[in-house]
DNA sequence: TATAATCCTATAAAAACAATAGGAATTAAC
DNA sequence: GTTAATTCCTATTGTTTTTATAGGATTATA
Protein backbone atom coordinates (compact mmCIF):
# COMPACT_ATOMS: atom_id res chain seq x y z
CA UNK A 1 0.00 0.00 0.00
CA UNK A 2 3.12 2.25 -0.97
CA UNK A 3 2.45 5.77 -2.50
CA UNK A 4 5.37 5.85 -5.06
CA UNK A 5 7.83 8.82 -5.15
CA UNK A 6 5.88 10.07 -7.71
CA UNK A 7 2.88 10.46 -5.49
CA UNK A 8 5.58 11.98 -2.73
CA UNK A 9 7.36 14.44 -4.87
CA UNK A 10 4.45 15.60 -6.45
CA UNK A 11 2.53 16.33 -3.40
CA UNK A 12 6.45 18.07 -1.91
CA UNK A 13 6.00 20.25 -4.83
CA UNK A 14 3.02 21.59 -4.28
CA UNK A 15 3.97 22.62 -0.76
CA UNK A 16 7.25 23.72 -2.01
CA UNK A 17 5.51 26.15 -4.41
CA UNK A 18 2.65 27.00 -1.88
CA UNK A 19 5.52 27.88 0.82
CA UNK A 20 6.89 29.95 -1.71
CA UNK A 21 4.13 31.25 -3.31
CA UNK A 22 4.81 34.96 -4.13
CA UNK A 23 3.45 35.63 -7.70
CA UNK A 24 6.57 34.90 -9.52
CA UNK A 25 7.89 31.44 -10.85
CA UNK A 26 9.98 29.08 -9.00
CA UNK A 27 12.33 27.20 -10.93
CA UNK A 28 12.76 23.37 -10.55
CA UNK A 29 16.52 24.12 -9.44
CA UNK A 30 15.22 25.92 -6.49
CA UNK A 31 13.05 22.97 -5.53
CA UNK A 32 15.01 20.03 -6.31
CA UNK A 33 17.62 21.58 -4.12
CA UNK A 34 15.31 22.53 -1.33
CA UNK A 35 13.75 18.99 -1.49
CA UNK A 36 16.58 17.26 -2.40
CA UNK A 37 15.75 15.65 -5.69
CA UNK A 38 17.00 15.98 -8.76
CA UNK A 39 16.21 18.26 -11.38
CA UNK A 40 15.04 15.75 -14.57
CA UNK A 41 13.52 13.50 -11.92
CA UNK A 42 11.15 16.68 -10.95
CA UNK A 43 11.00 17.40 -14.76
CA UNK A 44 8.68 15.01 -14.97
CA UNK A 45 7.00 14.71 -12.28
CA UNK A 46 6.40 18.43 -12.67
CA UNK A 47 5.33 17.96 -16.23
CA UNK A 48 2.17 15.86 -14.86
CA UNK A 49 1.06 18.60 -12.79
CA UNK A 50 1.30 21.05 -15.62
CA UNK A 51 -0.69 18.85 -17.91
CA UNK A 52 -3.24 18.58 -15.48
CA UNK A 53 -3.76 22.60 -14.84
CA UNK A 54 -2.51 22.17 -11.58
CA UNK A 55 0.32 24.48 -11.91
CA UNK A 56 1.15 27.41 -14.36
CA UNK A 57 4.51 27.08 -16.02
CA UNK A 58 6.56 29.63 -17.51
CA UNK A 59 9.46 28.85 -19.92
CA UNK A 60 12.80 30.33 -20.87
CA UNK A 61 14.83 32.78 -18.55
CA UNK A 62 13.82 33.40 -14.98
CA UNK A 63 11.23 30.96 -15.82
CA UNK A 64 9.25 28.06 -13.51
CA UNK A 65 6.20 27.21 -11.99
CA UNK A 66 3.65 28.80 -9.72
CA UNK A 67 0.42 27.51 -8.67
CA UNK A 68 -2.91 28.54 -10.28
CA UNK A 69 -5.26 28.24 -7.41
CA UNK A 70 -5.85 29.51 -3.72
CA UNK A 71 -4.30 26.23 -1.58
CA UNK A 72 -7.33 25.97 -0.41
CA UNK A 73 -8.58 24.78 -3.40
CA UNK A 74 -6.17 21.91 -3.79
CA UNK A 75 -6.72 18.35 -2.39
CA UNK A 76 -3.98 15.96 -1.22
CA UNK A 77 -6.45 13.25 -2.77
CA UNK A 78 -6.29 15.23 -6.30
CA UNK A 79 -2.76 15.79 -6.38
CA UNK A 80 -1.81 12.52 -5.47
CA UNK A 81 -4.35 10.89 -7.99
CA UNK A 82 -3.26 12.96 -10.80
CA UNK A 83 0.79 12.27 -9.84
CA UNK A 84 -0.03 7.92 -8.89
CA UNK A 85 -2.87 7.43 -11.59
CA UNK A 86 -5.02 5.92 -8.93
CA UNK A 87 -5.48 5.53 -5.46
CA UNK A 88 -7.26 2.38 -5.63
CA UNK A 89 -6.44 -0.43 -3.57
CA UNK A 90 -6.75 -2.81 -6.31
CA UNK A 91 -7.10 -2.76 -10.12
CA UNK A 92 -10.41 -4.17 -9.95
CA UNK A 93 -12.07 -0.36 -8.83
CA UNK A 94 -10.19 1.47 -11.96
CA UNK A 95 -12.03 2.29 -14.71
CA UNK A 96 -15.30 1.41 -16.03
CA UNK A 97 -13.65 -2.25 -17.02
CA UNK A 98 -13.78 -3.83 -13.47
CA UNK A 99 -13.43 -7.36 -12.79
CA UNK A 100 -15.54 -9.80 -14.89
CA UNK A 101 -15.75 -11.64 -11.63
CA UNK A 102 -16.89 -8.34 -9.67
CA UNK A 103 -20.19 -10.19 -8.85
CA UNK A 104 -19.18 -13.20 -6.79
CA UNK A 105 -16.16 -12.02 -5.80
CA UNK A 106 -16.22 -11.44 -1.62
CA UNK A 107 -13.11 -9.50 -1.11
CA UNK A 108 -14.48 -6.55 -3.31
CA UNK A 109 -16.82 -4.88 -1.08
CA UNK A 110 -13.62 -4.16 1.57
CA UNK A 111 -11.78 -2.88 -0.58
CA UNK A 112 -14.73 -0.65 -2.20
CA UNK A 113 -15.08 0.05 1.38
CA UNK A 114 -11.07 0.75 1.60
CA UNK A 115 -11.19 2.76 -1.78
CA UNK A 116 -13.76 5.16 -0.03
CA UNK A 117 -12.16 5.21 3.22
CA UNK A 118 -8.72 6.51 1.85
CA UNK A 119 -10.74 8.89 -0.67
CA UNK A 120 -12.77 10.63 1.43
CA UNK A 121 -10.03 11.09 3.80
CA UNK A 122 -7.45 12.51 1.35
CA UNK A 123 -9.88 14.73 -0.41
CA UNK A 124 -10.80 16.37 3.14
CA UNK A 125 -6.97 17.69 3.51
CA UNK A 126 -6.19 20.87 1.60
CA UNK A 127 -2.73 22.09 0.64
CA UNK A 128 -3.75 24.54 3.02
CA UNK A 129 -4.45 22.39 6.10
CA UNK A 130 -0.96 20.58 4.88
CA UNK A 131 0.84 23.70 5.56
CA UNK A 132 -0.89 24.39 9.27
CA UNK A 133 -0.67 20.47 10.42
CA UNK A 134 3.12 21.11 10.78
CA UNK B 1 -1.91 2.43 -3.50
CA UNK B 2 -1.99 -1.63 -4.60
CA UNK B 3 -2.41 -4.10 -2.35
CA UNK B 4 -0.21 -7.16 -3.60
CA UNK B 5 -1.33 -10.39 -4.76
CA UNK B 6 0.35 -11.98 -1.34
CA UNK B 7 -2.14 -10.09 0.50
CA UNK B 8 -5.09 -10.52 -1.81
CA UNK B 9 -4.65 -14.00 -2.15
CA UNK B 10 -3.99 -14.20 1.83
CA UNK B 11 -7.73 -12.82 1.88
CA UNK B 12 -9.29 -14.87 -0.44
CA UNK B 13 -7.13 -17.88 1.36
CA UNK B 14 -8.69 -16.90 5.22
CA UNK B 15 -12.35 -16.36 3.52
CA UNK B 16 -12.04 -19.66 1.44
CA UNK B 17 -10.93 -21.56 4.84
CA UNK B 18 -13.96 -19.78 6.83
CA UNK B 19 -16.41 -21.09 3.98
CA UNK B 20 -15.30 -24.65 4.23
CA UNK B 21 -14.50 -24.53 7.62
CA UNK B 22 -16.02 -27.86 8.88
CA UNK B 23 -13.49 -28.83 11.23
CA UNK B 24 -11.64 -30.66 8.38
CA UNK B 25 -8.44 -29.75 7.18
CA UNK B 26 -8.24 -28.30 3.92
CA UNK B 27 -6.04 -29.03 1.02
CA UNK B 28 -4.56 -26.29 -1.16
CA UNK B 29 -5.12 -28.23 -4.22
CA UNK B 30 -8.71 -27.85 -3.44
CA UNK B 31 -8.35 -24.18 -2.55
CA UNK B 32 -6.28 -23.42 -5.92
CA UNK B 33 -8.56 -24.63 -7.94
CA UNK B 34 -11.71 -22.78 -6.18
CA UNK B 35 -9.72 -20.14 -6.28
CA UNK B 36 -7.44 -19.76 -9.37
CA UNK B 37 -4.23 -19.42 -7.96
CA UNK B 38 -1.49 -21.95 -8.64
CA UNK B 39 -0.81 -24.21 -5.37
CA UNK B 40 3.02 -23.32 -5.78
CA UNK B 41 2.33 -19.94 -5.45
CA UNK B 42 -0.23 -20.40 -2.69
CA UNK B 43 2.43 -22.79 -0.65
CA UNK B 44 3.87 -19.64 -0.30
CA UNK B 45 0.92 -17.24 1.06
CA UNK B 46 0.17 -19.72 3.14
CA UNK B 47 3.65 -20.45 5.22
CA UNK B 48 3.18 -16.74 5.90
CA UNK B 49 0.24 -17.31 7.17
CA UNK B 50 0.87 -20.59 9.19
CA UNK B 51 3.63 -19.41 10.49
CA UNK B 52 2.26 -16.19 12.12
CA UNK B 53 -0.21 -18.73 13.75
CA UNK B 54 -3.68 -18.11 11.44
CA UNK B 55 -3.86 -21.07 10.68
CA UNK B 56 -2.89 -24.42 11.55
CA UNK B 57 -1.66 -27.41 9.11
CA UNK B 58 -1.31 -31.18 9.07
CA UNK B 59 1.06 -32.56 6.47
CA UNK B 60 0.75 -35.87 4.86
CA UNK B 61 -2.40 -37.72 3.21
CA UNK B 62 -5.23 -35.90 3.53
CA UNK B 63 -3.94 -33.21 5.33
CA UNK B 64 -4.11 -29.21 4.54
CA UNK B 65 -5.29 -26.25 6.19
CA UNK B 66 -7.66 -24.96 8.91
CA UNK B 67 -8.71 -21.78 10.78
CA UNK B 68 -7.77 -21.80 14.21
CA UNK B 69 -10.29 -18.83 15.72
CA UNK B 70 -13.34 -17.84 15.25
CA UNK B 71 -14.24 -15.83 11.82
CA UNK B 72 -15.17 -12.62 13.94
CA UNK B 73 -11.68 -13.31 15.38
CA UNK B 74 -9.89 -12.41 12.50
CA UNK B 75 -9.38 -9.03 10.96
CA UNK B 76 -8.84 -7.79 7.83
CA UNK B 77 -6.26 -5.74 8.64
CA UNK B 78 -4.16 -8.19 10.68
CA UNK B 79 -4.18 -10.78 7.74
CA UNK B 80 -3.17 -8.10 5.10
CA UNK B 81 -0.20 -6.85 7.94
CA UNK B 82 0.71 -10.21 7.66
CA UNK B 83 1.01 -11.03 4.17
CA UNK B 84 2.36 -7.81 2.98
CA UNK B 85 4.51 -7.11 5.89
CA UNK B 86 3.50 -3.27 6.37
CA UNK B 87 0.26 -1.21 5.55
CA UNK B 88 1.96 2.09 5.75
CA UNK B 89 1.52 4.38 2.66
CA UNK B 90 5.56 5.14 3.35
CA UNK B 91 8.50 3.92 4.53
CA UNK B 92 8.53 6.70 7.21
CA UNK B 93 6.18 5.10 9.29
CA UNK B 94 8.25 1.53 9.61
CA UNK B 95 9.87 0.25 12.64
CA UNK B 96 11.28 2.32 14.96
CA UNK B 97 14.19 3.44 12.75
CA UNK B 98 12.02 6.81 11.19
CA UNK B 99 13.01 9.52 8.47
CA UNK B 100 16.07 11.60 9.95
CA UNK B 101 13.81 14.37 8.52
CA UNK B 102 10.85 13.56 10.26
CA UNK B 103 10.46 16.79 12.61
CA UNK B 104 11.17 18.86 9.85
CA UNK B 105 8.98 16.91 7.02
CA UNK B 106 5.68 18.91 6.12
CA UNK B 107 4.43 16.16 4.62
CA UNK B 108 4.75 13.12 7.15
CA UNK B 109 1.73 14.45 9.38
CA UNK B 110 -0.61 13.42 6.38
CA UNK B 111 0.90 10.03 6.09
CA UNK B 112 0.63 9.49 9.52
CA UNK B 113 -3.23 10.19 9.27
CA UNK B 114 -3.64 8.23 6.40
CA UNK B 115 -2.21 5.06 8.18
CA UNK B 116 -4.07 5.79 10.85
CA UNK B 117 -7.57 5.95 8.95
CA UNK B 118 -6.37 2.70 6.85
CA UNK B 119 -5.29 0.73 9.94
CA UNK B 120 -9.10 1.76 12.18
CA UNK B 121 -11.09 0.84 8.82
CA UNK B 122 -9.33 -2.75 8.15
CA UNK B 123 -8.85 -3.34 11.74
CA UNK B 124 -12.79 -2.62 12.18
CA UNK B 125 -13.91 -4.98 9.59
CA UNK B 126 -13.25 -8.88 10.86
CA UNK B 127 -13.55 -12.27 8.07
CA UNK B 128 -16.82 -12.64 9.93
CA UNK B 129 -17.88 -9.59 8.42
CA UNK B 130 -16.22 -10.08 5.16
CA UNK B 131 -18.60 -12.77 4.51
CA UNK B 132 -21.94 -11.05 5.56
CA UNK B 133 -21.09 -8.61 3.33
CA UNK B 134 -21.54 -10.31 -0.05
C1' DT C 1 22.93 37.51 -28.06
C1' DA C 2 23.93 34.83 -24.15
C1' DT C 3 21.82 32.51 -20.56
C1' DA C 4 18.66 29.96 -18.02
C1' DA C 5 14.82 27.81 -17.87
C1' DT C 6 10.98 24.39 -19.48
C1' DC C 7 9.83 20.65 -22.52
C1' DC C 8 10.33 16.24 -25.06
C1' DT C 9 11.83 11.53 -26.07
C1' DA C 10 14.55 7.79 -25.25
C1' DT C 11 17.24 4.79 -22.41
C1' DA C 12 18.78 2.26 -18.34
C1' DA C 13 19.59 0.53 -13.75
C1' DA C 14 17.48 -1.30 -9.81
C1' DA C 15 13.94 -3.09 -7.12
C1' DA C 16 9.71 -5.34 -6.39
C1' DC C 17 6.40 -8.49 -7.86
C1' DA C 18 4.61 -12.80 -9.31
C1' DA C 19 5.39 -16.77 -9.88
C1' DT C 20 7.77 -21.65 -10.96
C1' DA C 21 10.76 -25.73 -10.01
C1' DG C 22 12.44 -29.61 -7.67
C1' DG C 23 12.56 -32.28 -4.18
C1' DA C 24 12.52 -33.51 1.07
C1' DA C 25 9.61 -34.67 4.88
C1' DT C 26 5.39 -36.27 6.71
C1' DT C 27 1.13 -38.70 7.36
C1' DA C 28 -3.17 -41.03 6.27
C1' DA C 29 -5.29 -44.59 3.74
C1' DC C 30 -5.18 -48.94 1.72
C1' DG D 1 4.47 -51.64 4.94
C1' DT D 2 3.71 -49.43 0.78
C1' DT D 3 1.64 -45.96 -1.78
C1' DA D 4 -0.27 -41.71 -2.52
C1' DA D 5 -1.14 -37.18 -1.24
C1' DT D 6 0.06 -33.52 1.04
C1' DT D 7 2.86 -29.78 3.43
C1' DC D 8 7.37 -27.75 3.75
C1' DC D 9 11.81 -25.75 2.21
C1' DT D 10 15.15 -23.38 -0.79
C1' DA D 11 16.44 -21.63 -4.96
C1' DT D 12 15.68 -19.58 -9.35
C1' DT D 13 13.48 -17.02 -13.04
C1' DG D 14 10.77 -13.92 -15.80
C1' DT D 15 8.18 -9.77 -15.86
C1' DT D 16 6.75 -5.40 -14.57
C1' DT D 17 7.17 -1.25 -12.12
C1' DT D 18 9.81 2.08 -10.12
C1' DT D 19 13.20 5.43 -10.16
C1' DA D 20 15.57 7.75 -12.26
C1' DT D 21 19.35 9.74 -16.08
C1' DA D 22 20.82 11.66 -20.68
C1' DG D 23 20.78 14.65 -24.43
C1' DG D 24 19.08 17.99 -26.73
C1' DA D 25 15.16 21.08 -28.68
C1' DT D 26 12.50 25.01 -27.56
C1' DT D 27 11.43 29.29 -25.36
C1' DA D 28 11.82 33.68 -23.15
C1' DT D 29 14.26 36.96 -20.30
C1' DA D 30 18.07 39.93 -19.10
Amino acid sequence: MRISTKGRYALKVMIDLAQHNDGTYISLKEIAARQDISIKYLEAIVGILNKAGFVGSQRGKSGGYRLLRDTGEYTAGSILKIAEGSLAPVSCLDGASGCEKADECTSLPLWRNLDRVVDDYLESVTLKDILEMK
